[in-house]
DNA sequence: CGACCGTTTGAGTGCGGTCAAAAGAAGTGG
DNA sequence: CCACTTCTTTTGACCGCACTCAAACGGTCG
């Protein structure tokens, strides 16, 4: 189990970490979990897995609670998340903070802030977490490799997608409706980054959380989140949520599925375009 | 006057119609807005210029109130804007509507929806403008241009950033604040698009629109708007804006300036890199 | 065991939503 | 150029969702 790291790692959903256990005991079998994400999606040759594998080469472990980035520290590292929950924040003036996204294992951390001298948003570890940091001039490199640029500004356009489908939530839901947007949208993000979650997972959000992100007080969360129960829409263990009845609450979240929309066809068009360059 | 467009450019900010007229009658001594804007930032070659005035060869006016791109069509082009103003927005079953996002002179337009089969936001123009559609396809061959597919790739991450600020903004703020925050934004964007743009400018949002990219009801924005001017912080006549204490309304809406904080040193890393993949 | 943090519940308040009607502005057709 | 329609803006009155303040409860850790 990981010896060295000093942390439980019973807080983290049991089959993330071995994700990351495995990889350690047989690192020959197993690839990052970055990779592994682009791989599932699109064929990529040797070099660029390669470059993939030393974006995630330098594992290091972060305690819940822990704030990995603060807003206007200087932003010349970005992250792989290999295991664990991050939020990534912004704070106003007064102490407020508005989640502006939570990150699950395989996602890339402060990728937004690349572009900035300063980091434009913080971000805190959610759980016991696992993240991979890297000096983001090493991105530079992947601009070499065509279709490997390609693909990642695909990913960050669709995520620009993903974030105005949130938006488009905060500003015309109801709170009720953003707290269900949150949760269907938690559990179609982890589902495709591990095949086996089913319509339960362990939650990693305090109620103030969870208010933070939806753009209301924690006590109103409490309150709508009991309300859900109530509704026979989510069950409750602990920790563990269990969404019961799914298209209901993904209709009632106004919850669009973007990933089965994704477009890679239109990337042939880059191969064929290097060939040509290859060849003229 | 641009002849053979059968519609009323003095709807349009006397300047922004001017650059593009400008454009028509001296090809040679004027570039794309689009490149005018890269290159005010970044040293491009030829060809990578080339490139870029490629995606505006072929302009194209729309009338106010044209749906350029509706949520749902196939997403087999993007837009340069040229001249005027756009929204992208979505739609909720029930026929509300939010802005995601207002489109100035030099942005690109549906650049998310390049990801997906389908666009996943409506495009509509807010007054008279002039767009260039371009085939999607011909973006795989900025990929084989290092140093500008990093170009694009640090716009779209500098454009999460500031989608993060909205967010916050939508999350965080009152009302009252979310409109201030509208109107500094637009003020800063109107004036890295256009030099001469001080502190007002013509609106081409109604109350409704406002509403609708604010968050809140038409009846409620026309209430805080003059509220707005009640307080001083801004003045109007007919639809020109005048921003009377920015730094105020600055204040009010928590703006934060991303402009000034934006990296382009690391992109030396790409040339370095660039350098070695050739030399090596 | 006690201190601390997160959660829950209650009561009262207010920001912003809803409904409605009238005045004003802009577009349309004769 | 005027009359008509249609959309936008404004104002008033009322309502309700979500915020605030406060206190009690429950789990966790030192």
């Amino acid at each position: 189990m990981s010896p060295g790291f000093g942390f439980k790692y019973h807080l983290l959903p049991v089959r993330l970490v071995c994700g990351y256990a495995l990889r350690t005991a047989t690192p020959e079998k197993t690839m990052g979990v970055f990779a592994e994400r682009v791989t599932r999606r699109f064929r990529i040759d040797r070099s660029e897995l390669a470059f993939l594998e030393r974006l995630e080469a330098s594992p290091l472990p972060v305690k819940r609670g822990h704030t990995i980035v603060q807003e206007g520290d200087p932003a010349d590292r970005a992250f792989v998340l290999m295991a664990g929950w991050v939020m990534s924040y912004s704070c106003f003036p007064d102490g407020s903070q508005q989640v502006r996204r939570l990150h699950f294992p395989g996602d890339l951390l402060a990728m937004p802030s690349v572009s900035m001298r300063h980091h434009a948003e913080s971000l805190e570890a959610l759980s016991d977490a696992v993240i991979a940091p890297f000096d983001k001039r090493l991105l530079a490199e992947m601009f070499n490799m065509p279709r490997l640029a390609a693909i990642m500004y695909m990913f960050a356009q669709a995520e620009r997608v993903t974030a105005g489908d949130r938006h488009a939530s905060l500003g015309l839901d109801s709170a009720k409706a953003r707290i269900a947007y949150l949760l269907i949208d938690i559990l179609h993000r982890l589902r495709s980054a591990d095949g086996q979650v089913e319509n339960s997972f362990l939650l990693h959000l305090t109620r103030r959380q969870i208010a933070q992100t939806a753009g209301i007080t924690p006590v109103h969360a409490s309150r709508l989140w009991n309300a859900l129960i109530a509704d026979g829409l989510i069950r409750c263990v602990g920790r563990t949520v269990s969404i019961v009845r799914e298209p209901s609450l993904a209709q009632l979240g106004h919850y669009a599925d973007r990933d089965g929309d994704l477009d890679f066809p239109w990337l042939r068009a880059v191969e064929d375009s290097t060939k040509a360059a290859v060849a003229g």
